[in-house]
RNA sequence: GAGCCCAUAGCUCAGUGGUAGAGCGUUUCGUUGACAUCGAAAAGGUCGAUGGUUCAAAUCCAUCUGGGCUCACCA
């Protein structure tokens, strides 16, 4: 054995001993309860980051279960990413000077699978550098055809639920990525934009935007308010910048009498909250903005007998971006006396694109909606009748926040690079046709061969939202197994690990999606990780500069080094600091371990004395057994950790080595407690563990791995 | 407007009813066989503030202060 511990030397060789052996595969044991644990699918085409390295916690809980005796299934997986993964490959299509419409569909389509090909096998490949024990044999991906069947299954079973229905809402679209998005990817910024108020017939209406008023439908008021109690119902001439118009007051509880002037515009098309006001009220629904961000004026255009006057505005507006837009008309309601004052000090909040922040417009489209409500309330009802908890138990009163404020999800998405929507359009009845993946010949209202599949692709979430129970149907042991389908054996799986911050992107998701496809959950507990910040706590990021690689630190100090220092100290659901300095620390830590096994290797029964320490030892190793076990059972893995490295360096290392040189510890009793102590650590640190172990004469040749608890 | 988290040694964080902990850093000493990726020793905190519950509070409760996060249809 070399003096210091060499990582390089043993890690690949260790891992490849681990993955011939076939030990990260289950055994399906009768009678014996499994432990399963699903993998958060990276995306198959990118690098893994420090997040990802987190999923150590679950190699501990794999490792440490497996050791127990129990069936132990760790699902790897990758996730094709849709949004995420076009955006990358859209971004390198740029600098090529190309763009995504220089390309049909399919081509495109292709490009991204090979670009995605090329990158898979990286971040496969990082797993197994990170020391996890994947099962590889059970690897999936999320375009694997019979996954998508099963998304296309559940999609159908849903349509046919009523569950999914074609709607026109409004939705929030990024003009420059071109696609629409649910709620959860916009991200919301404070701003600081102008407030207008300006004249409105009899009215002032004060508002941030003046370019969507072409198109309002009525003015609303609180019925509380005095000032307009008499308005309400009567109908107004008002003159703007293209006329006149005429208007109508309605009520709308929600108005603040104490915002503005009290009086709001109301533009169904651009705004959320006048789109549910417009349909109770019935006013139509007309956009002014196209899905490019410009405006759209050929409403206007089009009218016979306009003033030339007008028609001239309407022309110099027409097809302006927004900001542009806006500019102009504030100059001509200034020409017009048409505006009172601008409020500098306005401050709101905008919607903007979670991915490149151009600002995100309220367009009323006709997309795919799942209809929440009825999935989240069977997930809350799962939640309270405690079939699933969440570690930390605090994550719990939010997932049913989430589940609670859910609206209906647009899974509807304009890129390729995804699973295409299994519907098809009717070109004569407008019908659609919504299949489980086959592809339909006729319309299923008129018969009529005229049909087109939707172009549009699903939100990436929609299929990963079904990843526990898609996964563990899809991968089916050897026939001869007991239960050869994973699905009968595993589901549902023991733990769902992952970072809090994709609490209601993912993990809600699956609750409900998993409850409804199966009837039963698709894990018991939730565990939550908190995520990984730099050395004075701020968050990682490229344009900061401030990103560890994981695999440069693993190079550098060694996989178990890194494993530990994500573990040690810290608690479920608290974000950590992480410096070159602690992975340093674990690396001495590593050699400390490494260092033991020599010297117990190197010194066998040397020493002869009194012996009076032995039975001291055996209870603290006993102790220490019982501790580790009861803080993994808790999922306190930092503690875990801390107690193995305290007892380790300062107990084993630093009193019991010394105590045996003077002959008041047996060397069998030295060397039963390091064994003891090779295990525990194992989960945490496998690969310097695996090695040592393998130096250690044993009377089986049976590795680290697969050794008794 | 609502909710959540954090505040403990110079730095980064564990601990969560019973005499204050770790890693890194600092100071002093140590060259021999497990390890300098080491060892021995030391300095360093009235556990954010105030009040309460308790025989006992860093730990439970209330209020406050500072920092962070999330949600909400403020036009």
């Amino acid at each position: 054995m070399d003096k210091t511990y060499n990582p390089k030397s043993v890690e690949e060789k260790i891992y490849q001993m681990w993955e011939s052996g076939n030990y990260f595969s289950p055994r399906k044991t009768r009678g014996k309860l499994p432990f399963s644990i699903v993998l958060p699918p990276p995306n198959a085409n990118a690098d893994l980051h420090l997040g990802h390295a987190m999923y150590v916690i679950e190699d501990i809980m794999i490792r440490y279960h497996r050791m127990k005796g129990d069936p132990s299934l760790w699902l790897p997986g990758a996730d094709h990413a849709g949004f995420e993964t076009q955006y990358v490959f859209e971004k390198q299509l740029v600098k090529e000077g190309k763009n995504r419409f220089d390309y049909p569909r399919e081509e495109l389509y292709q490009m991204i699978w090979d670009f995605v090909q090329k990158n898979r096998g990286t971040m496969e490949n990082q797993l197994r550098r990170l020391g996890f024990s994947l099962d590889w044999s059970r690897n999936t991906f999320t375009l694997d055809p019979n996954i998508v069947e099963i998304v296309y299954k559940t999609f159908k079973k849903l349509y046919d639920d009523g569950l999914v229905y074609r709607g026109t809402r409004l939705v929030n679209y990024c003009t420059r990525d071109g696609t629409g998005f649910s709620d959860l990817e916009v991200k919301y910024v404070e701003r600081n934009d102008p407030l207008y108020y300006m004249k409105y017939g009899p009215f002032t209406i004060a508002t941030a935007r003046p370019e969507t008023k072409f198109r309002d439908t009525a003015l609303a008021v609180n019925p509380k308010d005095k000032r307009y109690k008499d308005a309400i119902g009567k109908t107004y001439d008002i003159t703007g910048l293209l006329g006149p118009v005429k208007m109508t007051v309605i009520p709308d509880p929600h108005v603040d009498p104490a915002f503005g002037t009290g009086i709001m515009k109301v533009t169904p098309a651009h705004d959320p909250h006048d789109f549910e006001l417009g349909q109770k009220f019935n006013l139509p629904v007309t956009p002014i903005i196209n899905f490019r961000g410009r405006m759209d004026f050929s409403w206007f255009l089009a009218k016979k007998d306009v003033d030339p006057k007008y028609r001239a505005r309407a022309e110099i507006y027409h097809g302006k971006k927004v900001a542009e837009a806006r500019a102009l008309m504030v100059e001509d309601l200034k020409k017009d006396g048409l505006l009172v004052k601008v409020d500098e000090q306005y401050i709101h909040r905008i919607g903007t694109c979670y991915k490149c922040g151009t600002i995100i417009e309220p367009l009323p489209m006709e997309q795919w909606f799942v209809k929440v409500k009825p999935l989240a309330d069977a997930s809350i009802e799962a939640i309270k009748k405690k079939k699933l908890s969440f570690v930390p138990k605090r994550f719990e009163k939010r997932a049913i926040q989430w589940l609670t404020d859910f609206h209906d999800w647009n899974i509807s998405r304009q890129i390729v690079w995804g699973i295409r929507i299994p519907a098809w359009k009717c070109l004569d009845c407008k019908e659609w046709t919504v299949t489980a993946g086959s592809t339909p010949t006729t319309c299923s209202k008129c018969k009529n061969n005229h049909i087109e599949q939707d172009t549009d692709t699903f939100d990436t979430w929609f299929s990963s939202g079904q990843w526990p129970f898609a996964t563990l149907r899809v991968a089916q042991g050897k026939p001869s197994d007991f239960r050869s389908n994973d699905f009968d054996y595993f589901y549902p799986t023991s733990v769902m690990e992952t970072g809090y911050d994709i609490l209601p992107w993912w993990v809600c998701r699956m609750i409900m999606l998993g409850i409804y496809a199966t009837g039963d959950v698709p894990f018991h507990t939730v565990y939550l990780h908190g995520l990984v910040r730099d050395s004075k706590g701020q968050k990682m990021s490229k344009s900061r500069g401030n990103v560890i690689n994981p695999l440069k630190m693993i190079d550098q100090y060694g996989a178990d080094s890194l494993r530990m220092s994500l573990v040690y100290g810290t608690a479920s659901g608290n974000d950590q600091s992480l410096s070159e300095d602690k992975i340093r620390g674990m690396r001495n830590f590593a050699n400390k371990v490494w260092n033991i096994g020599r010297f117990i290797m190197s010194d066998t029964n040397k020493f002869k004395g009194t012996e009076t320490k032995n039975n001291e030892v055996r209870k603290k190793v006993a102790t220490l057994v019982k501790t580790v076990t009861k803080k993994i059972d808790s999922y306190q893995f930092g503690q875990a950790a801390q107690w193995l490295y305290e007892f380790t360096w300062h107990t084993f290392a630093d009193s019991y080595i010394e105590d045996y040189k003077k002959g008041e510890i047996s060397y069998a009793i030295l060397f039963n407690s390091f064994i003891a102590l090779l295990k525990l650590l194992h989960p945490f640190m496998p690969f310097v563990t695996e090695a040592i172990w393998s130096h250690l004469p044993q009377k089986t040749n049976e590795p680290l791995i697969i050794s008794h608890w």
